[in-house]
DNA sequence: ATTACTACTCACCGAGTAA
DNA sequence: TTTACTCGGTGAGTAGTAA
């Protein structure tokens, strides 16, 4: 997620950088005045000369000037920026799923039984194969109160998630659970669990991450908590 | 080519546009604030909630406004302006020829052989056929001088090209030509012709358009003419 | 013809703030 | 909490012009 860190005063440079590869400028070395430049972004001449200027300084040209004109050629590291801004936009396209979706929740105390499920074996060792991380023994309970954040949280289940497969110990079985990676108030990679347990309806959100969310984020009962569910591509 | 008829100004609003899809609101309603915007596009509060109030005069969103944020949705026509992104950036990343490319040369009179070769029938029907217009009799030949274009013409024999066939009259046999589509001086849409004979080098172009050039474009001999070489997808 | 500097203008951005 | 207004400062765009 948030693949594209350009900022908004970089997205223009892209921009006169693109209108450069439309020119050929990415396979080959093109003559391009900045009065032509200017013509086909829509600007004036000085303003085409200063990108011009800037996107050499950034590195994402090479430029000869002759009395004709620029002899312009795109670097291989203007390539990767037009590249990394194709594949986000690609995958926004092309993807049968949102990237991610947002849920707002209000932590509050469960039983606690979390903690031991959490911590069977056979579902800790797949945590650690298949989202990289070894939980902390417990999990936080989210309400979900709002209709939108329910109706999102149902959708949700409709998506491909990663499967924790059902096992069996010495005394009992315990079933297999979906799971979405998840970023908790933007700050803490951890995942979100689904139907570990059914006596919590779908209001209720269990999210699990490597370190006490509580401290590690501060968090009290009663506290609003944004998660960003991030969707497998 | 010249496919994104965006100018730098409404760039900014496609980067926004680009940036709520990227929260899936191109597939559901999502509730997202200006100030969580603001934060995924490295801007204020302030000037997201006026990106919103744009997008939205622009037709790019819907959106709800409620207590705890907006709820979005791209409309179609956002989602056309996305995907117009999409494909040009595409034909320009994964096409193995560049779009186009741009050659001048300096007119000047030949010995007006060009009419008769434009005029054969097996010539003409083809260009009817395959360039989409029924050319002037005559053909406007331009002497490359620079070192660049001369450089860029013999590039370009190795881009995918129309060709004319080669057929008989009563009398002998006419060769096989290549020929691009071309617009001349960024506003007559014509064609050039390589090889419809030997005894011009490489250093001229012979152009073909639907009317006459000359009068059509103003042009005397020792005029700058421009040549902007469409090259197949 | 070019490129690109120096001014200058103006629109955009964001702080403060109202609703 | 939200959204979005006003307003003032700043930086981006352009005209004029030199080289």
């Amino acid at each position: 997620m948030n693949s594209l860190n350009v900022d908004a005063q970089l997205w223009k440079r892209v921009f006169a950088l693109y209108k450069l590869a439309e020119m050929g400028a990415s396979s080959r070395t093109v003559k391009v005045s900045t009065e032509y430049l200017a013509e086909k972004m829509g600007t004036s001449q000085q303003t085409a000369s200063r990108y011009f200027i800037q996107l050499e300084k950034t590195g994402w040209i090479k430029r000869n000037i002759t009395p004709e004109g620029c002899l312009v050629k795109i670097t291989d590291s203007g390539m990767a920026e037009l590249k990394k801004l194709y594949s986000s936009l690609r995958l926004v396209m092309e993807a049968e799923y949102p990237p991610s979706v947002t849920l707002e929740g209000t932590l509050f105390s469960g039983l606690g039984e979390g903690a031991y499920y959490v911590t069977r074996d056979g579902y800790r060792r797949q945590f650690i194969e298949k989202l990289g991380f070894d939980p902390y023994p417990g999990t936080l309970n989210l309400k979900l109160t709002t209709e939108y954040d329910m109706k999102t949280r149902s959708e949700l289940e409709t998506y491909p998630s990663i499967i924790l497969e059902e096992f069996k110990d010495e005394s009992r079985t315990f079933g297999s659970v979906k799971c979405y990676s998840a970023i908790i108030n933007n700050k803490v990679k951890g995942a979100i669990l689904c139907a570990i347990r059914s006596h919590y309806n779908s209001s209720v959100l269990e999210v699990i991450a490597p370190t006490f969310l509580r401290s590690r984020l501060k968090l009290k009962d009663g506290n609003k908590v944004k998660v960003e569910v991030l969707i497998l591509p």
